[in-house]
DNA sequence: TCCCTATATCAATACTTCTTGATATATGGA
DNA sequence: TCCATATATCAAGAAGTATTGATATAGGGA
């Protein structure tokens, strides 16, 4: 994760829409869901969530798989956990591996 | 932490001086760092900076202290774990108390 | 009080981003 | 092949944001 990676990441969930996308993303969990079930259940016009989707999927915080004639997106807790862990670098005195373990336990791999 | 508040943190965190001072400060830790010495380091104009602490400051991300005539600017720790339970509220198929613990322990109190 | 240092505010310009209607691409079924 | 569904792209107008020069406020020292 590199600066300018992070600030898209940071961008892209300045925005209601696609912050809403993301906690939703974050709920469905390993289920995911369909692009057209993101746009219905948020109430958000189909070309309008596809570049919102489109957004947060080159941010590296969510991630697609064709499924049909559908995509259906994940939140992707890589992405998540290597944007905190940019963001906490060098904290708590220089002595990163006091908080690095608790932020590779972030993963929601619950 | 609502949403209004969270997407104010995201877009304070992305702006690129904005991100380099809220790192800067969570090297800095409990020393936090003045306003002045934020902008020097950084080589970054007086109003522009002042400009930039402010909406970080407004995000909840930061706060302040003044000091005799200088701002001490500190990485607010709770702002910064508040906006993470916002962000993974509902997580794991809606089973927060296995990943709440791990938030609440990033607070970098270490 | 007067001045110096440190930080904040203001107004204007330049820049970026969001949304939308229209349209294109991709997949599956008949 | 032809059509229907699902998603993506495009161009343009509207809205929001960053930076800057100038100026204001606040605190400390003589």
């Amino acid at each position: 994760m590199d600066k300018n990676h992070a600030l898209d990441a940071f961008a892209a969930l300045s925005q209601s829409t696609r912050l809403d996308v993301f906690r939703l993303l974050i709920k469905a969990g390993d289920t995911g869901m369909s692009a057209g079930d993101i746009g219905d259940t948020l109430g958000v016009r189909q070309n309008t969530m596809s570049a919102n989707l489109g957004v947060l999927a080159r941010s590296g915080l969510i991630r697609s798989m064709r499924e049909g004639r559908s995509i259906r997106y994940f939140a992707d807790m890589d992405g998540m956990r290597g944007l905190l862990a940019f963001l906490m670098e060098d904290c708590c005195g220089g002595r990163p591996e006091l908080c690095q373990p608790v932020i590779n336990e972030l993963a929601c791999a619950c």
